[in-house]
DNA sequence: CGGGAAATTAACCCGTTGGATAAATACTGG
DNA sequence: CCAGTATTTATCCAACGGGTTAATTTCCCG
């Protein structure tokens, strides 16, 4: 008792003197920190499965941080998602397709969306999630319905170029070729837990992802082009080819 | 409360002369129709979204039965996945392949997984819950394991009859191929709802679909077998094609 | 420097939900 | 027809989890 009141008297002598503080002020750090361990346990466990407490643990913020700064865990989840498709709308912006000539242009394209699809696992859980919940969050947004028409266009220049300058046999819908582009990629890494165990092998591992991209782009542009690049995927037998190509 | 005895009387005399069951046994109705609720909800909630009740309540039985027939909730989804695989790796037996020239096959083949994935959207949405938990019940699972390689084999030989006939230019490795061909069409049908909201188009309507469908076929067997389908997808412009082809 | 708004913490509330228990009821083999 | 087993019902509960209330601390600016 005595011990403890003695103690006491030195930690406020300490505070006042030396001013130590609890914590500090910081409304943009939190809010970030709060969005990205939120986009985590959203990515990890989807909407239903996500915990609260885990995010703002996670987030070093006390729970009630989340509805200060953003709202409830609905709220929280459209600024996830929405932050989510700004990036990657974003970063595809300055994919810069113009310059290059058709071919090299869609092979860009695979290449870099197979890439970011790589380094944000999350956002293809975030997909998942809110296609589970049949896009009833997305619907409500109305951030993100304008930021894809200039893409879609960007998409319908290169393909009205290949096929004015031959390199293209057949003419596209911009939407269809990327919606398939973004098939392959995502519906692969996706689901490559499940596939894996499925086929035995482990699609993750460096030499997968290699071949897996050749196979895409020579799937792709064979379609397009007509002609059949040498790489179309490992042979019907066991060998694995080194990889055509890197990641930029 | 005489009213009430009385009641009570009648009611026990009914039993007794007519009989009156308040319920009859169905073991095995009662599984089915659990396992079939249960398929609905963890595909319309994920696994953390499903609830027990609602499983109970939507399959006509007491919440008791769902523990005492199948397990807990994660027993009963892993039953309810199995069953899935199951399912589509009998119907896929059953696609006799063998029979038809290579580019007829693939046809054939795309078309059934597309047809079955739009018939049975709960798989899809049970994969993507799976593949969330990163497959960890797969993993436990020892029935669906080994049903897969025939599979596997059996695109495999359509592969390298298609080489050797010089239908196709090219070989492939058919996992690879098999993946590329559930991909476009999975994708498509799974992320339906955040893509139609996106590209501000009504995705599943039948035009839509139909379009899809072709938009598959000539993409794979164009880079295949090197000649492209006039049907590519729509053209550039706004034009919508009829449909090339019909889901048998 | 001090008062008040902004930011943060601590503690609590309460409906939901997975799961358990025991009693009641139907069926079946002897 | 009866005894024992299989099946179903009616309750209960403890943990969890989202959200709230009120107090506490920091910082800014007049």
């Amino acid at each position: 008792m005595l011990q403890l009141a003695r103690c006491d008297q030195q930690a406020i002598d300490l505070a006042k003197a030396k001013r130590v503080q609890k914590w500090q002020r910081d409304p943009e750090g939190m809010r970030l920190r709060i969005l990205e361990a939120a986009k985590q346990e959203f990515a990890a466990h989807g909407l239903a499965g996500a915990r609260v407490d885990r995010i703002a643990a996670n987030a070093g913020a006390n729970k009630r941080m989340l509805y200060y700064h953003v709202g409830n865990k609905e709220d929280l989840y459209l600024a996830v998602l929405e932050g989510a498709y700004e990036k990657i709308r974003s970063e595809e912006r300055g994919l810069d397709l113009e310059h290059l000539d058709p071919p090299e242009a869609i092979e860009r394209l695979i290449d870099f969306t197979w890439n970011y699809f790589l380094r944000n696992p999350e956002f293809l859980a975030l997909l998942n999630t809110e296609n589970l919940a049949k896009a009833r969050h997305l619907k409500r947004s109305t951030k993100v319905k304008s930021m894809h028409s200039p893409f879609v266009e960007m998409i319908r220049t290169v393909v009205t170029r290949g096929v004015e300058s031959g390199d293209f046999r057949v003419t596209v819908d911009p939407v269809q070729l990327y919606i398939s582009i973004a098939a392959l990629c995502f519906f692969y890494l996706s689901n490559s837990a499940t596939l894996s165990v499925i086929f035995g092998r482990d699609l993750l591992k460096k030499e997968a992802r290699d071949e897996r991209l050749a196979h895409m782009v020579a799937l792709v542009l064979a379609a397009l082009t007509g002609k059949s690049t040498a790489d179309f995927g490992k042979a019907v037998g066991q060998g694995v080819r080194p990889p055509a190509h890197q990641p930029v």
